[in-house]
DNA sequence: TGTACATCAGTGAACGCGCGTTCACTGATGTAC
DNA sequence: TGTACATCAGTGAACGCGCGTTCACTGATGTAC
């Protein structure tokens, strides 16, 4: 945008080069939606430096990528729990989870798009999976044991465990967020109504039926 | 793989060579899994040709990608009608049909990719999007609009139309599809069981609940 | 049947490009004396 | 307070690469006579 003179960093902060890099690649990526359009060379040119100062911060470009995906990781872990304090009560975990998982991806489409749309290169596959095992899938795991626990899950798909079912949650919701982020242009009807049913019908599908006739608490 | 000696096409069949470009480069795209890794050069090394030859069968590059692509949807056409004749009873053609979706993506997880889970350079991207709801989703709505016709859609859902009741199915099996194709290397629990719940767990939040108490049918 | 020729599928060389990465360097900054 | 100097954040030029695309061409093939 506007060409900012960069005066040079002072000694102890390097620092701060590294933040407006790993900002400027995450801007790059969203703005492009592709890692492989990403080019060290842009980064350095957004940031307003030449492309070898970059690496006095990142090793290489992937391991630039792989620091700026692993932001945006802990930004989608906080919106899981900010979704799902204890306040919220156990049935309702999922529908609160879903709608932040899937707000996350639509407020951060091409993030979204690198981080569970595309395969990384090898080793950084590696630590993407790290990074995403390590957190995000844990907060949704844990609400789904608790789920368990609380015997709401269909008795056939609970024998079968927490992993399973979560797995079952995850695929329903990431098919919405991505079919919404990979074809945008399809004629898509009422997106809040689809995403409300979607969750509900995903829910509906993995918790017990309700029991109205027998007893009603 | 083994390079053969091209003998070059008589004069009216020059649709041979047209045919190996595309053959190849749908292989390329499964083996490299990416449309910017797939190069008219590489195309025209394996086929076995010079690269200016790959332009006099396709106008250029994305054209070419295009091509490749279509032949794909015709595929994933010819799976879905195969799950889908008027054999298989209404209230069974959604775990079929979703069966027959997911093994298509599953077995060409590639071309998948580039099908579903990417966006298209802009003018390309009507193409695909044409091609697709040209047939591959109408086989899909079709059966949606059977479903509801023969009273087995939630009314809540039913009233919204085969559309909307259409994305949600969609939005599932591709959910679970495109997370086995984009993150293999995650724990996943049991595959096929996976599926299987999946496509019971998405058609049981879509279908009325069975009334076993009232009337059994 | 034999020959000259037009056709056109495919070639080989070249273009300009942006890429990731390396290297020796520069020159402002903070520090030691 | 003043000066010499080591540090090190960032520079500028260069490397080799593969890319998409163009251009004038070649030479086997089928056809007209």
């Amino acid at each position: 945008m506007t060409a900012v003179v960069r005066s040079r960093s002072p000694r102890g902060e390097g620092d701060r080069l590294r933040e407006e890099i790993l900002a400027a690649t995450q801007r790059l990526l969203m703005e492009t939606g592709s890692a492989e359009a990403v080019s060290i060379r842009a980064v350095a040119r957004a940031v307003g430096v030449t492309s070898p100062a970059i690496y006095r911060h990142f090793e290489d470009k992937d391991r630039l990528l792989l620091e700026a995906c692993r932001e945006k990781f802990q930004d989608l872990q906080v919106a899981l729990e900010a979704a799902e304090p204890q306040k919220v009560p156990v049935g309702e975990r999922m529908l609160v989870m879903g709608r932040s998982y899937i707000d996350f991806a639509l407020e951060n489409p091409e993030s979204y798009r690198i981080m569970f749309m595309t395969r990384f290169d090898m080793s950084a596959q590696h630590f993407a999976e790290e990074m995403m095992g390590d957190r995000c899938f844990m907060i949704l795991l844990d609400s789904v044991t608790d789920l368990i626990d609380a015997g709401l899950v269909r008795p056939e798909l609970a024998d079968k465990g927490a992993l399973h079912v979560g797995g079952l949650f995850w695929a329903s919701i990431h098919g919405l967020a991505s079919l919404l982020i990979a074809k945008p242009g399809l004629p898509w009807p009422d997106r809040e109504q689809l995403i409300t049913d979607l969750l509900h019908a995903t829910v509906r599908g993995i918790q017990v039926a309700p029991k109205p006739s027998r007893r009603r608490s």
